[in-house]
DNA sequence: TTACATTTGGACAAATTATGTCCCAAATGG
DNA sequence: CCATTTGGGACATAATTTGTCCAAATGTAA
């Protein structure tokens, strides 16, 4: 098997879980992103978003994937979106069928 | 085979192909589900979203099926984010994995 | 052409939502 | 205990969304 891609969960947990095996307090990790302590505990237990500039941020303080958090801070923002309208997740399906229809026929007229 | 749920693409031309099905003008479909004629012709050509209180009256007035468009404008939403962003369909999985991580896993402490 | 209706596009105000901070209470750990 | 970290609510401000208005463009028919 030449893949390692699973992750436990959101960003916001796997954000607690790194900072917790570094042993650094959010008030560090906060200020030296320039945010506020109160701020990152929220997004730590998503109850809010971070910005792709946070995620950024934290990625290079933590020396992590940024491109890989980017990823998953999108994919948290559908997961959700599909909680919170309480869908079904075969939306997804149809989006991703929508994606290449719109790749390849938009900009015929 | 037992399906036919293919559908060409987004809302905005699903829309505008029933109405010209019906030969009804932008005018009259707009102030009977009561928004302006240009915000329907917008909404027709993807330049903006409808809400779902919208996709509601339309699918009222058109007598079509209003879950299945409301699931048209979720994974439209989806879908324009993903070209957006520029990002790989392949969120779509994670997100998927994540919707069923946190039906599962999230209430626990 | 002219006249009339439809469609499109931009600018804008108003409404809604997101973002970040502050402050204090609760929990944790010495 | 005390000191620190974490959690949670209220709030101002920023940013985005939503809808309208108006005018220009396009279409249609005589």
């Amino acid at each position: 098997m030449a893949s390692s891609k699973k992750v436990i969960s959101t960003v916001g947990e796997q954000l607690r879980a790194i900072r917790e095996k570094t042993n650094l307090p959010l008030r560090e990790v906060a200020t030296s992103i320039g945010i506020d302590t109160s701020l990152l505990g929220k997004i730590e237990r998503n109850e809010r978003q971070a910005t792709k500039e946070q995620v950024k941020q934290l990625a290079a303080f933590y020396k992590i994937d940024e491109k890989k958090l980017l990823k998953e801070l999108l994919s948290d923002q559908f997961a959700f979106k599909i909680l919170e309208e309480d869908a079904d997740i075969d939306i997804f399906r149809v989006a991703e069928d929508k994606v290449e229809y719109l790749k390849t026929n938009h900009n015929a007229k």
